[in-house]
DNA sequence: TTTCTAAAAGCAAATTATTTGCGTTAGTGA
DNA sequence: TCACTAACGCAAATAATTTGCTTTTAGAAA
């Protein structure tokens, strides 16, 4: 039950889901996760059950489909003026918000859902490579060198996000900042 | 709602318990995932659904509970005379068992689990600590150098463990053995 | 061993969620 | 404007979940 993302884009399809992902929205920061149900959202979106049925499949699908967009950044990493800075308090920004019990709650729905596709985790780790890029590119319009945006993802991203899933323990602001450091120590 | 381990282990609820086990592996080599039911479950070990859900709460709660016992090494990692070769193979082997399809399923299973507490996918990371932990271990006894178990962590089980997570495409061979070489480079 | 106790299982009724068939509404393209 | 059809609403049917109560049974005490 792939979700359309191009079909009938200004009506009263677009209303609905805009109404529904609204309603969990405020629905997730009432209440208890697993106290939230398909009918409740429903009554609250002022559509009936079946409509959310047949779109979204089931609660799973839908909480992923709320959370990608939830985790689709808001705007480029700051310029800070070198490439290791913007790196540095991009990578800090994204521990901190990963971390959050709302956030890994997030990333939880987007995991889960995968069940036919893997596009929503995709569509997350896309969302991480273009901020890195973005910072790569600035870097190399400065004339910076910089590492690849693969070895960043391996190096930097990778070990903050498994210890935020695995791990009890979040990753500390020392603990980012010495990742990036060991990035940039062996290159120049 | 947690499992308990260690109540009136030698009874009818240990039955139970294997009974249900079973029969959740048995549906899953079955069928699709999301086509298996508590009451299925239940049906498959002779058991009422209610005792199910007592246990268990949910079916998340149960298929989590059910994957970190299969994802438990049932032994330690291959002895192959130097502590570079041990750690490739057993990164090879990890890689491997992760990026297949039951083993992703495994994963997201564990990770969609945590609602109250984080000691499932806690559990797999121990694991994983531990096999490493074994090998740093054996490096040591034999005078060999080799790099702290979180070092291993955050550079090799990390990216392995993002890529399978979240890229479509899990870490080739030759990916895997990257990062080790990567671990041995700097040191010793 | 026998008896007592309470944790866990079974059963069935009540509730709640999900599916489905069919009629209706409302964008879209001619 | 009109015809077409995807998507919605409604309601009935089915399936899953919860819950109160009874029965079983492992483990402890006599």
């Amino acid at each position: 039950m792939n979700i359309r993302e191009n079909i009938r884009p200004g009506g009263r399809s677009a209303r609905v889901q805009a109404s529904v992902h609204k309603a969990v929205r405020e629905l997730l920061s009432k209440m208890d996760r697993n106290e939230v149900t398909i009918p409740l959202i429903a009554t609250e979106a002022g559509v009936t059950p079946s409509t959310i049925y047949r779109r979204w499949g089931d609660l799973q699908e839908l909480l992923a489909d709320v959370a990608v967009e939830r985790l689709r950044p808001d705007a480029p990493p700051k310029d800070t003026g070198s490439a290791r800075t913007d790196l540095e308090q991009w990578a800090e920004q994204y521990a901190d918000e990963m971390a959050s019990g709302p956030g890994r709650a997030m990333i939880r729905d987007v995991l889960s859902s995968v069940g036919a596709d893997t596009r929503n985790a995709g569509k997350c780790c896309g969302y991480t490579r273009e901020q890195v890029q973005v910072i790569a590119e600035r870097a190399h319009d400065r004339g910076e060198a910089f590492p690849d945006v693969e070895a960043v993802i391996d190096e930097v991203v990778a070990p903050i996000m498994y210890r935020i899933l695995f791990d009890d323990a979040p990753p500390t602001s020392a603990k980012v900042l010495s990742l990036v450091e060991g990035m940039f120590a062996g290159r120049s």
